[in-house]
DNA sequence: ATGCATGAGAA
DNA sequence: TCTCATGCATA
């Protein structure tokens, strides 16, 4: 409930680099990884099993007599980038992203197990049969056909700034000797979102206001952010280092507005005064069951695998490797994640 | 508030 | 190809 979005900001990529790099959640890594090796051998058990249990779900819970079709496709609209609301203010465009280095090696685990397995994947076993639930089929995906490429916005030269640069005080810095960060705190970083949302509310302003006005700031390199992102920060589902990175400058975006209403209330009365739209697929259920189970006990599926669980499922094999992505980043996030 | 998608950069 | 930061579209 809430969240009026009224305008769009047009964005770009603000490189918040990020020079630190907490020990980030060793837990998830590695249960990641354990769950590869440990599943490795029993690849096909563990898959049968997810894919019975799926079905259960399937079977359980067919409640609904059809699937809602797939992917909506809607295009046309006319590119109202509009960015600042409040003051024109076209940003840069930054290609680079705070990306922290640490590459969790990633194993593929043992993944020379299939064969057999996807097999038996069934997703659509509706025992009780339904007649009319044919939950997994109608996959309308409408083919794509070419997509990107073209989207440049304006903007341009400069890249650079990539990732290292702390002149300013963004991020980290005394890092003297050691080179380790600054505050890694989760706790910190939870009450401040707490904090900043409170006096958000309180300035009468939504997430999309302050996603366009960080803009205004103007912060070398950042440019503004759009409302999903200022509601993940809020309810802590980032990562943690995208936490650490964006929190200063929402930090900063915070004491100003709160300096400029102070200013205005000082005051005694002034004032007065497209194209193509990206198509998003809906995965039905069912489907979206039998991914978690796969997920379950492979969280890194082969590309192989990826195919032959995207044509059992009757889903496109990009949606299906996309998937998986969302899914480990969404295992990544903060939250509830094993780091708290 | 969240699901699915894009793209840059790193392996 | 994966990870990560982020966004559009939608519930």
């Amino acid at each position: 409930m809430m969240s009026m979005n009224s305008k769009q900001p047009f964005s770009m990529h603000p490189i918040l680099h990020e020079p630190k790099y907490t020990p980030l959640h060793s837990s998830s890594e590695a249960i990641r990884r354990l769950q590869g090796n440990i599943f490795a051998g029993f690849d096909e058990t563990l898959l049968q099993r997810a894919e019975a249990l799926a079905a259960v779900d399937i079977v359980a819970q067919k409640s609904h007599p059809f699937k809602p079709d797939a992917t909506y496709h809607t295009m046309t609209t006319m590119t109202s980038m509009t960015c600042t609301p409040t003051s024109s203010s076209a940003h840069l465009h930054h290609p680079s992203v705070l990306t922290s280095h640490h590459h969790p090696a990633q194993h593929h685990p043992s993944q020379g197990l299939e064969g057999d397995l996807l097999d038996h994947l069934t997703p659509g076993i509706s025992l009780g049969g339904m007649p009319g639930s044919d939950v997994c089929s109608s996959a309308s995906h409408t083919a794509h056909a070419a997509h990107m490429s073209a989207i440049n916005h304006m903007q341009h030269h400069h890249h650079q700034q990539s990732m290292n640069m702390h002149p300013h005080g963004l991020g980290s810095h005394s890092s003297l000797g050691s080179g380790l960060d600054a505050e890694p705190d989760p706790r910190e970083l939870e009450s401040f979102a707490e904090r900043f949302k409170q006096r958000r509310i309180k300035l009468g302003v939504t997430q999309a206001d302050v996603g366009a006005a960080l803009a205004n700031l103007k912060i070398p390199g950042v440019g503004c952010l759009s409302q999903s992102t200022i509601c993940r920060f809020e309810s802590l589902t980032l990562s943690h280092n995208n936490m650490v990175a964006l929190k200063p400058i929402l930090e900063a975006w915070l004491e100003e507005a709160e300096r400029a209403q102070r200013e205005k209330m000082a005051k005694p009365e002034i004032f007065s005064g497209g194209d193509k739209k990206r198509k998003r697929t809906s995965i039905a259920a069912p489907e979206k069951r039998s991914l978690e189970a796969y997920f379950a006990v492979q969280p890194r599926p082969s590309s192989e695998k990826i195919a032959a669980i995207a044509e059992k499922l009757d889903l496109k094999k990009n949606v299906v490797r996309v998937w998986f992505c969302n899914q480990r980043q969404k295992q990544k996030r903060m939250k509830f994640s094993a780091t708290h």
